[in-house]
DNA sequence: TCCGCTATTGACAATTCTGTATATAGGAGC
DNA sequence: GCTCCTATATACAGAATTGTCAATAGCGGA
């Protein structure tokens, strides 16, 4: 991403934000808002750093389009590979929620969501509704085990939720604190579990 | 902790070291480790910014000694409550439970741990050993419903410690999100739902 | 091919922040 | 009460960072 002193790339204004955002998106990965520096951000992208200025205004302006960036695709994310896990086999669920536990932590954006909601900057987008999330779960119960409370359902999605937030801010550190397997391929072993086990663990009404 | 210019409050090393420290740790509560600013600091404690340079050397140093600090005191929390634990009639099991997962984030050092995870900052202390925790969280299971599977057992111990990353990273969002109750009691009322849940759910060998 | 628009740049200004140098004052010990 | 030690303060230096400004150079359209 360097660039020869006075040589110039003229992009289109999508092309250059886009070229920014993905600089800040690293950057931010890396040393988390506080830490992003608008020189660091326009030196990754391969511009002089008043470039950036120019597109966004400020660096307050660049974290909150960042911030909207990172929200609306881990969103999209999410909600697209739970609706591609909508009416699947039963012996295809696993790999289904699988699939959905793996989809929020892609590209690290995980890791980038955590940190946004540290420093507070998550918090202009209205906490998103999770009451579809709940229902999709407990539809799969439902279909699974049979009619049970949803309240329980409401709070085994939230255990998961707070679990994946957990899994994306300690990376590998804490299944291989566990000794779990080492790298991201104890990680992506963990999720598999979990998701076999939410759906083991689902109980129907007591007896 | 203003102060009056030109006024001295000569304290002694211990103290002045600790007032700065919890002066910092309230800093990094807020803006987190990067945002971290010694006049800020200085200013809550109630000095001059060149005494915590005198006290600390650096910022870095600054950061470090609260690093170990925080580190320390979590984890003497949490093993005390656990070590408070054992031994206690079953119909206790799930307010101890409830009380070691609220051991966490007391004082809302579960939230600066992510941050200083997020950071990086706590690479340097080694990743401490879990084995002991999944030794103590299998004999309770054991003791409760007989021999199981101790892998089983790590993977929810693993599964309860990402969620209270979770729990200490989003706050109140998540839960107040999910309706379940809000402001801080709500969060108490999941993790007190999340004990009782661990003891119930805790399987016992396949029959 | 020429023209106009603007993405891009280098130079600069203003602020903020870390760290240093030096002076001072509060206590402890004699 | 005197003296020494050092915690603390003020003033300043240097570097880094954000933001401004005027000039320039690609590129599309006439």
């Amino acid at each position: 991403m360097s660039r020869t002193a006075g040589a110039r790339t003229r992009r289109t204004v999508e092309e250059a934000r886009e070229a920014i955002l993905d600089a800040a998106e690293e950057v931010v990965h890396e040393v988390g808002p506080a830490g992003l520096r608008i020189t660091a951000v326009a030196e990754r992208a391969g511009m002089a750093h008043p470039n950036v200025l120019h597109h966004f205004g400020s660096r307050e302006g660049l974290l909150q389009a960042l911030t909207s960036r990172v929200v609306q695709s881990a969103t999209n994310r999410v909600v697209r590979s739970i609706s591609d896990s909508r009416n699947v086999a039963p012996e295809e669920r696993v790999a289904a929620l699988t699939r959905v536990l793996d989809a929020m932590d892609e590209g690290d954006q995980g890791r980038i969501l955590a940190w946004l909601v540290l420093s507070g900057r998550a918090d202009d987008f209205d906490q998103p509704d999770m009451e579809p999330l709940v229902r999709v779960a407990h539809e799969w119960r439902t279909a699974a085990i049979g009619p049970g409370d949803i309240e329980d359902t409401r709070r085994m999605v939230l255990l998961t939720t707070m679990a994946l937030v957990g899994d994306a801010v300690s990376g590998v550190g804490l299944v291989e604190a566990f000794r779990l397997g080492g790298g991201e391929q104890g990680r992506r072993a963990f999720r598999a579990w979990l998701a076999e086990f939410l759906i083991r663990q689902m109980p129907g009404p007591p007896d």
